[in-house]
DNA sequence: TATACATATGAATGAATGCTCATATGTTCA
DNA sequence: TGAACATATGAGCATTCATTCATATGTATA
């Protein structure tokens, strides 16, 4: 940005403007934290996958009666269930011919309940 | 699902399997809230939004400032800001030609802090 | 009122992603 | 081992969405 006024009139908000810049850009988290914060929402921010973590807050669940519950192929289910495991939001445990599934641990269950209580106070 | 087992070998699996679909279907939240959490995550997943959130968080900034910080364009910026608008996440203040943004309230700061909270302690 | 500045917005485009269909892998039991 | 069942996965398709470019709206000031 270039100056078009005379030096005498000193521009107080271009001045502001740069302090403000330089505090926030100082306070602001690493781009790594932040990446890996939005990866964590991103993770959240599908309503199967919400449903299906609303579930397995409830209980451990396997593939075939989560299919059951939300009314949704086998397939589906199973892709997003990958999806949340890369994310390392779910936990699997093979029993037999069943994998049954359940929330990583108790940050889930923290942040769905931070999200719910957000919902459910408007 | 049909028996293709003789009756007197009672099939344990598929009466739990029902059992479990009827206890989660009843405990889960309704459709409304499920939707609405959803849309609440989706709001904030994405690395541009996350940043701006984070900006926000540190003081009150206007869309010149954002855009400086995060080099990025204007046009970029307002883009993002009017769906965070949307989701009552931030809100505005005009002061003569430039418009501040802030975070909405202390939830927003809540459900950010939670999620920094899990990326910090793995 | 004319100009400059700050922000907002519509259309277009390219990238990401959720579901389906077909099929593969893994497990049990006869 | 072969058949049946539970789950996983790859390719394709349709949709969503973040950015860009051009332009519109809003505000102050000469």
């Amino acid at each position: 940005m270039t100056h078009h006024h005379p030096e005498w009139e000193c521009d107080h908000s271009e001045a502001t403007h740069e302090a403000v810049a330089r505090e926030v850009r100082e306070a602001l988290p690493t781009e790594g934290e932040l990446n890996a914060t939005a990866e964590l929402f991103k993770a959240f921010a599908d309503l199967t996958r919400i449903r299906i973590l609303s579930a397995l807050a409830i209980r451990e669940t396997c593939v075939s009666e989560l299919a059951e519950v939300l009314e949704m192929t086998q397939s589906a289910i199973s892709h997003q269930l990958r999806g949340l495991r890369n994310a390392k939001l779910i936990r699997s445990r093979r029993d037999g011919k069943t994998v049954y599934y359940s929330l990583a641990d108790a940050h889930v269950v923290s942040i769905l309940a931070c999200a719910t209580d957000h919902i459910r106070e408007e």
